[in-house]
DNA sequence: TTTTGCGAATGACAATTGTCATGCGGCGAT
DNA sequence: ATCGCCGCATGACAATTGTCATTCGCAAAA
């Protein structure tokens, strides 16, 4: 009995090779193939496969999305997460959001067909470079507080910020200085930079 | 007779995928695997693959700059280089360091193996998405504007830019502000977003 | 009723940023 | 020799940023 995987990954080429390692496999099935989330989500709800394999960034609905979906939905489809990010912030989401699994693609090829079957089993697969306390630091930002950085991290002056968000001037200064103190930057470039990095963002 | 091809990318999960993808081919054989620029160089010359398929972000060395070393040292290997960046500014620094392809990750997998036998067969393959004459705008940045604007997007003042590069402060605001003109940003912020976006930082 | 906490706003002030004009020294071409 | 270009520097000034103190309105709790 062959364990089904979707997998969902928005650069196609590394969406095809991922499934040519998989198909390898002889007790490993790829039952379908999703460039974006939404398609991601349709398709593991269509074939109710044993696990969802996906990427983070993806275009229409991210992979922590489509995974706090599924739960939402109560389908029996596991998630592994196969994403670049080692970061405390991510891994803490895809924990929320219902993830069996969270794999680094700087992990080894080899690595993935055993993740699967261990997820299958109903155990919990964490890659190891993550597996440490250090890497769930609670993020300190308030909702706003990211809302306003992510604009600055753009390049948007305060005003323009204010305008966007309908708040004033000094209220965005506000937030923005209550940011970057929070995470102990300099200045604002510093503060996205950081929040970024640690996938607050 | 199989084309021999050295793989290079830093993401060792996408590395043995773009492995397994090509082994399905039966002209095609993957002679090595590099996790990064200096040991893709390192292997290239030591297995004298028809094909060195490249990714451009990784230690050690960039694709970009092996692409270079191979060519200056009159390598006959054949560069593709494989990347996430839709950018005009890689595209042609890639060209210039004498690589024979550029593929997107975003390409299907399917366009792989058909561009490997026709770089193999002597012809030049660009992805579709970047064969458009826009795509090869040519970068604005003088070396001291691009060498200042990095430091900027990590959010070091203008002090600290100065200290850093033994220039004065001043310098670095004209600098800064020549930049930030020729690219049509508003402020250092938006400048640096822009020549990440085009590949020129 | 009063008290507390929260989000938002205002205002003052110092520091930093960005623009622009100008000048200097070095180098290569004429 | 002069001229033009380039990289770097200085200085002035306005705009923006970041910090901090304070206040207001609203809702929930006591």
């Amino acid at each position: 009995m062959k364990i089904s995987v979707v997998i969902a990954e928005d650069q196609s080429m590394v969406l095809g090779a991922l499934a040519a390692l998989l198909e390898i496999e002889h007790d490993i099935r790829v039952v379908g193939q999703a460039l974006n989330g939404k398609e991601a989500l349709q398709l593991t709800l269509q074939h109710k496969p044993d696990l969802l394999l996906t990427d983070i960034e993806m275009p229409e609905m991210s992979g922590l999305e489509v995974a706090a979906e599924l739960k939402r939905q109560g389908s029996p489809t596991r998630v592994i997460i196969l994403t670049t990010f080692a970061r405390s912030g991510y891994l803490r989401r895809a924990l929320d959001a219902g993830a069996s699994g969270y794999l680094l693609k700087d992990s080894p090829a080899a690595t993935l067909a055993d993740a699967i079957r261990r997820v299958h089993s109903g155990r919990r697969v964490i890659d190891p470079e993550l597996a440490t306390e250090a890497w769930t630091e609670a993020d300190p930002l308030s909702d706003r507080e990211r809302q306003v950085l992510r604009h600055a991290a753009e390049g948007a002056t305060s005003i323009e910020i204010a305008a966007t968000l309908h708040l004033s001037e000094g209220t965005v200064r506000n937030y923005l200085s209550e940011a970057i103190s929070k995470l102990g930057a300099s200045n604002r470039v510093e503060a996205a930079r950081i929040a970024r990095m640690k996938g607050w963002l």
